[in-house]
DNA sequence: GAGTGGATTTCGCAT
DNA sequence: ATGCGAAGTCCACTC
């Protein structure tokens, strides 16, 4: 499944699990222990956790997850950059995990380990979270007043000169208005973009027209930028947005079953 | 290792695969899988993953986690509760976990599985998370001003007639400060405890003595109750008190490797 | 490097 | 049930 093969050991002797966890730590390997363990932590807090079988996850990148088997969060873990340390000490496996900065560390102790795996995964591939410009364009139609009270969608994407207006619509002043969406921090890239589009429908109508630049938030010079060039600033919530469709959206069940 | 025995494969074909994690699913096991995978969410917001080689676990509890080898985050997920799906469709073993309150899914599709383990966790051990109130006690010792400027510290543990004082110092007017901690949430048990204590501190000495609950918040009618007893509040963070600790422990590696 | 704000935040406590 | 604040938050981006 990879170039290094995976070693797994189900229900090993202490001894045998720690050669693997040892080498799998020495190789930067991800690692992964299902077994019968308690923790102990301290840094910036301390925590204890009493004995328990747990799936315990250390990956390449020097990161630890201690699972219980119910709960979203791990009850014990360590972020990525970690140094590591295992011993057998007496009837237990000891791997200690630390962390320089802020100064922590976690301690795992198993006295029985029901499966140990040292993987070597490889994942290159891309993850995009869609909160999305798409998203909040839609959002925006399916509810104007997120823009401004009043506004008015006409239509989106529409076509003119320098390239496609996000959203299009009066206000409540009957002015035209030019949308132009950013689903991160907008830069001076969309104010002058946003400007492009504002006096390309200024050259096709006759009624006043504003630009409105929605984004969660502004580059810092970029305030400035909007005022020069006469534009408005609009805070836009992607995660409003997102909870806009969602709720928009028929909720049935069954349409979840669909693809 | 536990009532129910673990059940792994190593290499499965995919029906095998489907096979075991099927019955994971409708008996309520915690599931790991390791394999090549793609994921689709849609629910608040969307997101794609692509093709990549990661560790999914399904928990009892209907939680799913599917983790890369790099990162202390899940790169997609879903919270306790889920409902699942499972099916062999082509080449490929999908999973769907679905999420009614926000509606959200997640689709998982492996066309390679590494390891697959159905696994019966017994995990009752108690987890205790230390801000503590004993280091918010030494925080204070350490660092008098976090109580309030010119607080300097006379005794902490002090006994008196209804038992011990966490804290006990001056303030900037040469008052005694008896102060009562508490680590979470101050009800009005901390107040009148603490009120008791100031009244056997003035029967003792004939300076004036304040009293000063210490603690990240109040019940909603602490705060009136205090009032009527004359008392201060102070608002006590827990995160700062371990930093304080943390800062003003010896910050030498080597001291990680003692127990 | 420190500080600030967001997150598919999750989680817990209070109303 | 709903809403508000904390978290060993983590993480990304700005200053």
């Amino acid at each position: 499944m990879s170039r290094k093969p995976t070693i797994t050991l189900e229900q090993p002797n202490l001894k045998d699990a720690w050669k693997l966890v040892r080498e799998a730590l020495s190789e930067r390997r991800t690692l992964l222990i299902v077994g019968n363990c308690w923790v102990d932590y301290k840094g910036r807090a301390r925590s204890k956790l009493e004995p328990g079988e747990r799936i315990v996850v250390v990956k390449e990148d020097g990161s630890v997850l201690v699972h219980r088997p119910y709960g979203y969060e791990p009850v014990n873990w360590q972020p990525p950059g970690c140094l590591f340390q295992s011993r057998l000490d007496g009837n237990t496996l000891k791997i200690r995990a630390i962390r320089q900065k802020p100064a922590e560390s976690i301690n795992l102790i198993f006295d029985q380990v029901g499966l140990v795996s040292a993987l070597h995964l490889v994942d290159t591939g891309r993850f995009s979270l869609y909160a999305s410009e798409e998203d909040m364009q839609k959002a925006i139609l399916l509810e104007p007043s997120l823009l401004e009270p009043h506004f008015r969608p006409i239509s989106y994407e529409k076509k003119v000169e320098p390239g496609f207006i996000d959203v299009y619509g009066t206000d409540e002043k009957g002015r035209f208005v030019v949308v132009e969406i950013k689903r991160k921090t907008a830069g001076r890239k969309a104010a002058l973009q946003l400007a492009k589009y504002v006096e390309a429908i200024r050259g096709m109508v006759k009624r006043d027209v504003r630009g409105v630049l929605a984004a969660p938030r502004l580059g810092k010079n970029v305030q400035r930028l909007l005022m020069t060039l006469g534009l408005d600033f609009k805070a836009l919530d992607p995660k409003k947005c997102a909870e806009i469709l969602t709720r928009s959206r028929t909720r049935k069940l069954a349409d979840f079953f669909q693809d």
